[in-house]
DNA sequence: TGACAATAGTCGTTATAACGAGTATCTTTA
DNA sequence: TAAAGATACTCGTTATAACGACTATTGTCA
C-alpha cells in the first residue's frame, strides 16, 4: 500500500496515479498549513490575514487596491473586503478612498501591522525551514518544478 | 524571477527555498481544487461532501462511525457532524444510533447517494487526468514521493 | 451629451475550518 | 457500586471560500 493510501486508511488502491497525486497535494497543503496556523495563533492572525499583511507591507507607502490584493491571492474581492474590515478594526490596516478615482479604496499597513509582521518574520521563516528543511536544496528545487508543472494545465 | 514569484506578482525573492515550496504547495492545492469544484458543481456537492460520500461508499453496508470519518479526513468531529447533517437532509446519507454502544452514530450512504457517486466517477476521474495527465507516469511518481517526504516532518 | 457598459467595492447567503463548551454514554477503579 | 475518567457526538462562535446581487463611479461611443 502506498504511503498516502496507508495514511488515509484507504485499502482500495487509487483509481489512477493522477488521483493519488491530486489527493496527495491536497493532504500535504493541509498538513503543512497547520504548522503555519500554530505559528500565527499567538498573534491571533489567520493565514489569509497574514498573507494580506505581507502583501500590504510589500506595497509600502503607496498602499494597494482591494482588487489587486484579491488578484495576488486569487480570491474574490468580496472576501478581501471583509478580511480587510477585520484587519482595519484591529488597527493593523488603514483604508481611504482614492481622490482621483473614487471607486477605489487604498489600503495601507499601519505601524502596528508592521510591528506584528516583524515579530513574525523569524518564527515563520524558522517554522517553514523546520518542516521542509530536511528535503535539502536539490529535492526542494525538484518539488518546486514539479508543482509548477502540475498546475500548468489549469490556470 | 521564478514561475511562482511571477504568478503571485511577488517581485521580492523568497526568503528561502523552503518558503517558496511552501507557498507553491498551497497555491497548487488551491488551483487544482478548483477543477474538482467545477466537476462537483452540477451535483451541488462540496469537495468535503464528496469525500465523505466516497468514504461511506467504501464502508459499505456496515456504515461507519462519525469519528472514523473525521479521522480519515483529518477534520474535527464537530465539522463532520454538520456535514453529515446536510447530506442526511438531502437524503444521501442515513444515520442511526448503534444499539450496543449508544454513544455511537452509524452513518450509511443511501441508494440515492450511491447514484450520485456513480454519476461522478467518470467525470471526476477524467477531470483529474485532464489536469495532471500531462506529467506522465514517472513525474507523477516523483511528485508523489516528494510530497510524502515533504510532510514527513509534520504529522 | 446621454445611454450603456465596465470597473471597484460592498453586502447577503451557505458551507467549511478551527476553536471550544456541553451532553450522553460507556469504562475504569477505588 | 459510586465516582472519576474516557469516548462519541452535538452545539456555539468567528473567520473563510465561493457564489451572486447590488451601489457607486468612471469610460465609451453613437
Amino acid at each position: 500500500m502506498s504511503a498516502l493510501a496507508d495514511e488515509i486508511k484507504q485499502s482500495k488502491p487509487f483509481a489512477s496515479k493522477e488521483e493519488e497525486v491530486f489527493l496527495n497535494i491536497q493532504r500535504t497543503a493541509e498538513v503543512l498549513g497547520w504548522t503555519m496556523n500554530e505559528i500565527l495563533k499567538p498573534f491571533e492572525l489567520t493565514r489569509g490575514q497574514y498573507n494580506v499583511l505581507r502583501i500590504l507591507r510589500g506595497a509600502g507607502e503607496d498602499g494597494i487596491k482591494c482588487s489587486e490584493v484579491s488578484e495576488r491571492l486569487i480570491t474574490k474581492d468580496s472576501d478581501i473586503t471583509r478580511l480587510l474590515d477585520r484587519l482595519e478594526n484591529r488597527g493593523l490596516v488603514s483604508r481611504e478612498r482614492d481622490e482621483k478615482d473614487r471607486r477605489i479604496v487604498i489600503s495601507r499597513i499601519t505601524d502596528q501591522g508592521l510591528e506584528i509582521l516583524e515579530q513574525l518574520d523569524e518564527p515563520a521563516s524558522q517554522g517553514i525551514k523546520r518542516i521542509l528543511g530536511h528535503l535539502g536544496e536539490d529535492l526542494l528545487e525538484q518539488l518546486n518544478a514539479l508543482l509548477v508543472l502540475a498546475r500548468a494545465n489549469v490556470k
